[in-house]
RNA sequence: GGGUCGGUAGCUCAAUCGGUAGAGCAGUGGCCUUUUAAGCCAUUGGUUCCGGGUUCGAGUCCCGGCCGGCCUACCA
């Protein structure tokens, strides 16, 4: 194409080392030429990184051989000896490698690999000078060649936009990007576990739906070619995990992703993974308790610490039992008014313009409500708060309170500052579910779902129900900053 | 969507008031048989995100666009 290019594939040219890629592929095409092709290689790996190290003990020199594999990381030729550092999925291992050791040809083709290349390596283990277990190589492959060049080793990858969109670079440079992946898959392996010994079973229900429902929230739209009608990709779990209930499965869950047709944050993607769950016989306040040991158990076992600091040094603790406050006590401390909730509408926005809140004038009045607590309480919620007693209006899928019906039977529990998971008494009644739906089809574009009504009056035993936002709790989990450090390919624009 | 800050070598970053675009790492050539961001010598590499404009002269100033960070808006 261009005059790099013609560089490649001559290998008799100079190349001065200017263009990577070029040099890189001459390498290559002079393996192949000499009957040597990376891409077809293969490795018998006798054990992972971790695992070879721990097999040298403390007071031990030299051991036995190993076999490992990995991609070079780090690349330090002495002339006729050589250390590198491999990196496979549990880490990096040393190997070193002397000319006297190889031989002479298999020497000379080894100071041609790149950092990038993947190798294998076989050898004993023995320890260095400076007590780092190593493999010292009676034999090495290169297995697979990379054409470009890794990151810079030291700053690894910074660039925000390059991170997300060529996120297999940042978990070859950046550990702590690694070993927060590593984490999320933990997490959610122990939240699985979590629930079986509970006796739940896991189940997995519709992406495409003709109506979604289940929360209120702008659903995406797609088109099904073969029955040439519009689906829409879910938004929530909870419609079809209930109608499990109906049919007998009387403890369901669902770890699964839904989607939102919002816009991008901080904590928000239009793509994240919610776990709910249905318990039978329970209530809001049994999925409390189920809610509360859930994470206990999973930062148990996933991080082996209920305590867990945050970026600003401040440490959550998770032990023990957590701190219930109900929503209205909440909101008359914050703004300092005891007859808040009998105030009106105009007086409760004066209140919040004096207190610096920005209220949009058109909202109904529990929504004036509602932002005092978004945008002055929920941040401060760091330690584990079941918010409980929440006005009726912002839940029309849970149970009245019985002795407070401006109340319902839910939930909300915040930590680290944002609501992590909303547990309810879940509504059976199908007449009460029915007004409450037609009223939210009034307010907002919702479409009725007819079918679930119709499997409610089937019967629904009377249960409790969570939904937890697992990214939100990865984030406070892993100390992340960002929901997109978070999720492996964030939603980017497409380039 | 709005506000704001940014985009310079493969990567991490400099570049004074508008005056020849640099460094470290990586690469290339050489020395070096226990290194740890290995070291030493030499050296290649630039559409300064893109397109216009102002100017004798633009990485730098102006306008438009693209992409992103942060804040904000939408958000059970």
């Amino acid at each position: 194409m261009n005059d790099k290019d013609k560089k490649t594939t001559s290998d008799n040219e100079v190349l001065d080392g200017s263009d990577q890629f070029a040099v890189r592929q001459a390498k290559l095409n002079g393996l192949c030429d000499s009957g040597n092709d990376p891409f077809a290689a293969n490795w018998e790996q006798s054990h992972v990184s971790k695992e070879a190290i721990e097999l040298l003990g403390e007071d031990e020199e030299t051991g036995s051989d190993v076999s490992v594999a990995g991609r070079i990381v780090a690349f330090r030729l002495m002339g006729k000896a050589a250390f590198l550092k491999l990196l496979d999925r549990q880490g990096k291992i040393q190997a070193y490698v002397r000319r006297d050791e190889i031989g002479d040809d298999e020497y000379a083709a080894f100071k041609k690999l790149d950092l990038g290349d993947f190798i294998g390596v076989r050898g004993p283990l023995f320890r260095t000078k400076t007590g780092e277990v190593t493999v010292r190589a009676k034999e090495y492959r290169l297995v697979s060649k990379s054409l470009r060049p890794l990151p810079e080793k030291w700053h690894g990858l910074s660039d925000n936009d390059q991170i997300y969109r060529q996120r297999y670079l940042d978990l070859v440079v950046n550990e702590e990007s690694r070993e927060r992946f590593k984490s999320r898959s933990r997490i959610i392996r122990e939240i699985r576990e979590f629930m079986w010994e509970r006796d739940f079973i896991e189940v997995e229900t519709p992406m495409l739906q003709s109506v979604s429902g289940g929360a209120a929230a702008r659903p995406f739209r797609t088109h099904f070619n073969a029955l040439d009608c519009d689906f829409n990709l879910r938004i929530a779990l909870e419609l079809h995990l209930k109608r499990m209930l109906v049919g007998g499965f009387d403890r369901v869950f669902e770890v699964g992703r839904v989607f939102r047709n919002e816009g991008l944050s901080r904590r928000h993607n239009p793509e994240f993974t919610m776990l709910e769950a249905y318990q039978a016989y329970s209530d809001y306040r049994g999925m409390m308790e189920l809610t509360r040991s859930l994470i206990q158990q999973v930062a148990e076992r996933a991080l082996g610490s209920l305590q867990v600091e945050r970026p600003e040094g401040e440490v959550i603790d998770l032990s023990g039992n957590w701190r219930e406050a109900k929503y209205k006590d909440l909101i008359i401390d914050a703004v300092g008014i005891d007859d808040w909730f009998e105030l009106p509408k105009a007086e409760k926005l004066k209140k919040t313009k004096a207190m610096g809140i920005e209220v949009d004038p058109e909202l109904e009045d529990f929504e004036v409500t509602n932002d005092v607590f978004e945008k002055v309480i929920e941040h401060t919620l760091v330690q584990p708060t079941f918010v409980t007693h929440i006005p009726k209006e912002l839940c029309p899928l849970a149970k009245i309170t019985q002795s407070d019906p401006s109340t319902i039977d839910v939930f909300e529990l915040c930590i680290n500052g944002q609501e992590i998971a909303p547990a309810y008494s879940e509504q059976n009644n199908p007449a009460v579910q029915r007004e409450s739906f037609l009223k939210q089809v009034g307010e907002e574009t919702q479409e009725l779902d007819e079918d679930f009504l119709l499997a409610l009056e089937h019967g629904m035993p009377p249960a409790g129900g969570m939904g937890m936002g697992i990214d939100r709790l990865v984030i406070f989990l892993t100390k992340a900053a960002n929901i997109r450090d978070t999720i492996l390919f964030p939603t980017l624009r497409p380039l």
